[in-house]
DNA sequence: TCCTTAACTTGACAGTGACAAGATGTGTGT
DNA sequence: ACACACATCTTGTCACTGTCAAGTTAAGGA
């Protein structure tokens, strides 16, 4: 918050947030490395001390879109009934952000973000752990890893094709999208 | 194929095809317009006449890899002995050219090939009708469109997860291939 | 034969990420 | 209080990108 100063003082986080506007208002074409620079009033090659590439600057504003991306399902599947019901309700709540933060969503899972930020990584460990957890609680301890790979997988797979318009457009989505969610407690061998 | 006029003759396809090695050789980043111009040998600008955008042109570069895909998943699921099989034999061929397609795969799926080419679209819908087809004949009639949805977002997801590494290490995606291959039939209501 | 027109080239422009070298504070040890 | 090391930021430059404009070449119909 050091207003004027040439030493920035928390440019590196400045920059994060500077990207995440921009990725929210002019979508990820606009989101370059002198863009942020500028929306955080320093010049084009700042970056250059808190990032070595764009590539580490996007897996860090890839990284803020996880962290509220686990929020997001944390909230939605808080007041759950029964763990089964805990499922569904992460699953809507996974395919509502893919839909309603279309961009950055996009960046998280994007080949463009390797994994080498320290915070990304850190968070998407998170993420699983979180579904880990509820797959679980669900259907016990057999088998959790490969049962919420294929819960992820479902959840995801649907998100991104309907994202990026890879189903014809006749589909139904919201009708898929509701036989996918049924359908999920039975893919990790419980009935809803 | 006329080798070395002022007219190229056939510069629309040799940009496509050159696109392809580009990607093939030296993956994603390395696909730029000017590359696709200097390997088929002609000056940086010649593309324009052809693909008024790069977007144009990597759409179509997309749907080459979509006919390829098509044409694979055809292949393993032609001598399968039941709709069941045949399903489960389209969804390890999917996974298996994601693997060894990484590139194009994720071309094909995207966000910045947006579905501008005819050719693109075309190609699409013909994927689309492919699995359609084996899941009706699997399930038969009702509610195809979504139970279609379903197992191609199941695949799919799960495709881009391992492709992207966006799982833990320590799953073992085979097992979880395995698992979610053979749940396949469950996803659409019928026995494996 | 000319001449219209599609196909290609040359040249330019603004924008990009990365690097090098210089300017400017910040803080630490004495 | 002071000097000095060092992190931080700026300025300038480079090769590269996609796109546009204007000129050049060849092909094919009148």
């Amino acid at each position: 918050m050091t207003a004027k100063s040439y030493h920035h003082g928390d440019l590196r986080d400045a920059l994060v947030k500077a990207g995440r506007d921009i990725l929210e208002a002019d979508g990820e074409a606009a989101l370059t490395l002198r863009a942020c620079a500028r929306k955080a009033g320093v010049s084009h090659a700042a970056p250059q001390h808190h990032f070595a590439t764009v590539v580490d600057l996007l897996a860090d504003i890839a990284a803020t879109g996880f962290e509220e991306f686990v929020k997001a399902l944390d909230d939605v599947s808080a007041s759950a009934a029964s763990p089964a019901a805990k499922l569904k309700a992460m699953g809507q709540g996974y395919v509502t952000f893919a839909w309603t933060n279309a961009a950055v969503y996009r960046l998280m899972f994007g080949s463009r973000t390797a994994v080498k930020s320290e915070r990304l990584h850190r968070v998407m460990v998170a993420a699983w752990e979180q579904l880990a957890i509820c797959v679980s609680e669900a259907a016990g301890p057999d088998d959790v890893d490969a049962k919420a790979a294929h819960v992820w997988a479902a959840v995801h797979g649907f998100a991104t094709l309907t994202l990026e318009r890879r189903l014809p457009p006749h589909v139904d989505q919201y009708r898929a999208l509701k036989l996918m969610i049924d359908g999920l407690p039975l893919a990790i061998g419980i009935r809803a």
